[in-house]
DNA sequence: ATTTTGTGGAACCAAAAGGTTGCATATATT
DNA sequence: AATATATGCAACCTTTTGGTTCCACAAAAT
């Protein structure tokens, strides 16, 4: 059974459960009158996303309000930064590229200026 | 058969195949010398990456290689990023309260240097 | 020409994931 | 006290996931 946030996010329910208490606390009751599933489904599904601490849950009275808690999140984010360097690179190629061509295109207009000017 | 960027990142092997290949392109037999599991498994998950754009192939004779391109990461971080005000403002309100707590030690500072200066 | 190497993929399997119904229990409401 | 509401969770089912072995085929190497 594992249980990191990395798999947690996966699931596309759990994203909306996510974006959901967000807003503000919910009980269960509220988050599954949202969603086609049961309210044990969803249960299941909070049950995960306590577990790899993305919420937490607050006693009041018999209800109990689920709070998000998003900081973990950083782990998902931080794994994607360390990657974000590979792909700006081909960017930034990119971006050179263009700007090669931006030259290549003034030099292509002065041409024209000479050549073709009415 | 769901196939999203959330869902291919969640499994650590795949990961680690990101990993792996984002420092240089390699064959499957490449990648899969670095594994406990067999060719086959590895080819499932790198088919994977690659029907959800985090890889693309590029062939040389009967060597495919390869290539990460993980520019689809974005979708990931973009999403984390829309929650991160969430938990900065529950930040904030923490750097808020320090604050209160210096501004209270000032003045139990004073307070001191009135009552106690040598 | 024959053998070796690199690869894709079918067929199969066990475990995990995501769902359900049904029941127990604690707290409010009447 | 009796009823209604909010919740946790066991038991069960189906589909998906991650893995395997085995075979086919194309390209290199011998």
């Amino acid at each position: 059974m594992r249980r990191d946030v990395f798999q947690a996010i996966a699931d596309p329910t759990r994203r909306e459960i996510i974006c959901m208490i967000a807003q503000k606390p919910l009980n269960v009751n509220a988050v599954a009158g949202n969603f086609e599933v049961s309210r044990t489904a969803i249960y299941k599904h909070v049950k995960i996303l306590t577990e790899c601490g993305l919420i937490v849950i607050k006693q009041h009275g018999r209800e109990r309000y689920y709070e998000a808690k998003l900081q973990k999140l950083n782990e998902v984010s931080d794994w994607i930064e360390q990657y974000r360097k590979f792909w700006n690179a081909k960017l930034d190629s990119l971006e050179e590229y263009l700007n090669k061509l931006q030259r290549e295109n003034k030099i292509t207009s002065k041409n024209k200026k000479h050549g073709k000017q009415k």
